[in-house]
Parts: structure tokens; sequence; C-alpha cells
DNA sequence: GTCTATAGAGCGATAGAC
DNA sequence: GTCTATCGCTCTATAGAC
């Protein structure tokens, strides 16, 4: 139980999702990696051929697991059963590997703080004071269905070129904070 | 009308956020600015002391107009109109300036390919074929409810430490893709 | 207000010893 | 399998001429 042998590649995967989803990818270097396991630099590339193969070894566990979970969902009659189970399975595979891309990398600058405790105030004017979680949570769908019908090629691409998705957009939040 | 003068500060903004929605800010450097504006990196720096504060001229931005919205809110009697009035002034300043952090910076990788053919696959499993505008979002504000349930400190901070916020945001889920 | 030239630092990646 | 040492590159930022 002297040297540690073949464990050292999950290390690395875990350690590299951990600070991806801290900083971003671009912002976490090689060096924070190895520090952070007790290696050096180096030692990455024995494991690792780039930066990018770390990424992609991270990315394609959740890419495999997602194509499972579509595999599952269409080998399955359409109905209100298959889709909740979908959506569980789902949520099973992102607790862990999808914020990379949403990283906190802007916390460091001063107007972050102030954008964020706007969008706060916001959510509570759209929830009042003593809303449940369920209305906390329905507010920021809103304002998500806002970002989604607003802004080209964001978050998730809609599949629909649809020159009513604005308006369809501000409709659903307006549904979502009325509680209907 | 010979020489350009004070409107290169507003046209490096305007390019710069360009890029930065594009690449992400981190991948976007000085040289692809000044680039695309046909002067020379150190130009910038005339306008502005560094990288960073060119993005806090465009957050700022954002920001001011953002804390406007709040003031107007909470100057207005609570009610469905003042809410979706709220939302709509939301959605006028998001168009521009709001898609910075959600960069597109991994569609370069092979596997970012295969995850959005599955989520796409995964979002008609959950609609059907011939479904709505309206359906199909209604089913990606499902998966963004999952997202925002299920990672902490993800996208939006959600001002709840509920126990029960993932089984809550799993039951909207399936409100949303039931039409309920 | 824009330029040329360059400093100074950090990064990803490689070579080769052990 | 991990190390030391280093290469080559790109980046942000600065100095100083025009």
């Amino acid at each position: 139980m002297a040297g540690r042998r073949t464990d050292t590649r999950e290390r690395i995967l875990r350690v590299a999702l951990e600070l991806f989803a801290e900083q971003g990818y671009d912002r976490t270097s090689l060096r924070q990696i190895s520090d952070r396991l007790q290696i050096t630099k180096a030692s990455l590339y024995y494991h690792f051929q780039s930066k990018e193969e770390i990424l992609e070894a991270i990315l394609g566990e959740f890419a495999e697991r997602l194509t499972n979970v579509v595999a599952w969902g269409r080998g399955r009659p359409p109905g209100p059963e298959t889709r909740h189970e979908l959506l569980r399975r789902y949520s099973e595979i992102i607790t862990e590997a999808a914020s990379i891309t949403q990283s906190n990398a802007f916390q460091e600058f001063a107007v972050a703080t102030q954008i964020r405790t706007d969008v706060l105030a916001l959510l509570e004017l759209l929830t009042g004071p003593d809303a449940t979680t369920a209305g906390r949570l329905r507010a920021q769908l809103a304002i998500a269905a806002l970002h989604i019908g607003l802004t080209p090629g964001g978050l998730t691409p809609m599949p629909t070129d649809d020159p009513e998705l604005p308006k369809i957009a501000l409709d659903l939040a307006a549904q979502l904070v009325e509680g209907e």
C-alpha cells in the first residue's frame, strides 16, 4: 500500500471538474489542478495528452450517460410516466457535470455584486415577500424564459425560428409568476 | 469630418460585447478587438486602463438599466400589471448584454455536438414531434428548472436553502412538460 | 489619439532523468 | 508514474515617438 497507482487519472478528473465548475475551463490552469493534487504539472501529461483532453473526458462521461437516457426514452411508449422518468434520470446525471460552462468567473467584479443584488430584488418584486420555494423557482424560470426567448444562441439552442418566440416567452414568463 | 474623435470608446464597447458574446471574455484577446476596429492593441489603452475595465463598462451599462427597472418596480403598487411590466422591461435590457458569461466557447469540442444532439432528442421526447413553440419552450424550462434546482451556485443563485428544492424542481419540471 | 516596440508574466506542452 | 528543467508562444500592459 505504498505507492499510488492507477487512481491518479480519476483523481485528476475529479479535481479538474471541481475547478472547472468553480472558475470555468479557461480560467483554470494545469498548475492549479496539479497543485491541488500535490503532483507536478508535467505529471498530468502522463495521463492526458492535453488540457482539452481532460475536459473531453469529463464531458464524455456526461455525454455517455445522456445518450443512455435518450436511448431508454426511445425504447418506451410515450406518456406522462415516461416523460417524468426522463426528467428524473436527467436530474441524476446533471448534478455532477453540468455547470462547467456557466462558471462563476465574474464574481470578482464589483458590478457583478450589484447585478446579483438587483436580480434578487427583481425576484422579490415578482414573488412578494413570503413566497414559497416553488414560487421563487417559478420566478427564476420566468427570468430564464426571457433569456431563452430573447438571446439567440444562448444557454440552450431553441430549435425553432418562430418569430413569435419573444412574445411567447414573455407570456409564459407572466404565467409562471402569476402561478397559472 | 476628417479624423475620428470621440466615438472610439463606444465602438470599442460595441465590438468587445460582440466578441465576448461570441467567444466568452477569457477567450477574447485585446488583439482581436483592436483588429476588428482596425486600430492597434496599444490604442485601446488610451480609452481603457485594462481589459477588465472594458468588461466592467459593458456590465455597468446593463447594471444601471437593471437598477432603474428595480427602482421603478419598488415605486409601484404590487399586482399583476406591475409584475408583467417588470418582465417586459427586463426583456428589453437583456437582449443586448446578458449572454456574455454563457458563451459558446465549447462548441469546438466534438463531444459538445453529441451533447447538443442528445439534448435536442430529449426535448423531442418530452414534447412529442408536433409541439408548438410554446410547448418546446416549456420543455426547455423544465430542463432549466432541474439545473437551477440541482446545481448549487449555478446560473442564478436560488435565495433559499430549502432541502426540498430538488423535489420541487422535479415536480415543476413535470408540470411544465405536461402543460399544466 | 494612434502608432512601434518591448517588457514581464503565465500558459500549455515537451525532453529526459529517475 | 512522477520528477526537474525548459521551450515557445500568447497575453496584458507600458514606454515613448509622432
